[in-house]
DNA sequence: CGTATTTGACCAGCGC
DNA sequence: GCGCTGGTCAAATACG
């Protein structure tokens, strides 16, 4: 077995307004963008951070939007963090969001679906739902996810993109 | 005045 | 061997 250059990778999805063109993700530390390159895969900008609170820390961050769901950041963490959280992350002024962050860790990578937004529009797709909570729809959502990336991990961001778009009501059929 | 962010250029690696 | 894409560094600018 080999382990030359195999950092903790960890994605982290999270919904944001398209109307918000800061790719900044908050997860409670501190970054600093140091790169922005538009990479031919996807016409949206990626951004590169590092952490500015622990000069010693070697996580990366790459965070761009789907190429699909503009709504949708994805964060990709490179490492582990060799320090604590500076800040906690704090809910929105609205206080009547309750941000239902799906955690889900795989053997390798670990994605997070960070629903900050809980759902600007969701109704007029709730037949399957209306006999449960959103909680817990979200829950199986995630234990779905957890099935289809143990049997195929590079699916992920498909699949989040997937499930994402479900959340919003779309559809998206090519999701690649 | 200091810190953070932005943009452009340069370098390295991979594929054809 | 050449071209292309991705990634990083450094200098300049803007904001607090």
């Amino acid at each position: 077995m080999r382990e030359e250059a195999r950092p903790k990778i960890s994605k982290l999805c999270v919904y944001t307004d398209p109307s918000d063109p800061s790719l900044v993700v908050k997860d409670g530390y501190q970054w600093r963008k140091y790169g922005q390159k538009v990479t031919r895969d996807n016409p949206c900008p990626r951004a590169y951070f590092r952490c500015s609170f622990a000069p010693a820390c070697p996580v990366k961050k790459k965070v761009q939007r789907s190429a699909e769901d503009r709504r949708l950041l994805v964060a990709t963490y490179e490492g582990e963090h060799t320090h604590s959280q500076p800040l906690s992350v704090e809910p929105p002024a609205g206080g009547s969001l309750t941000p239902s962050p799906v955690k889900v860790q795989t053997s390798s990578p670990t994605v997070t679906l960070d629903l900050t937004r809980p759902n600007p529009s969701l109704s007029p797709d709730r037949s399957s739902m209306e006999t449960e909570s959103p909680d817990e729809f979200q829950r199986r959502l995630a234990e779905q996810m957890v099935t289809t990336l143990t049997n195929d991990p590079g699916f992920t961001l498909a699949l989040a993109s997937a499930i994402s778009g479900k959340f919003l009501g779309l559809t998206p059929d090519h999701c690649q």
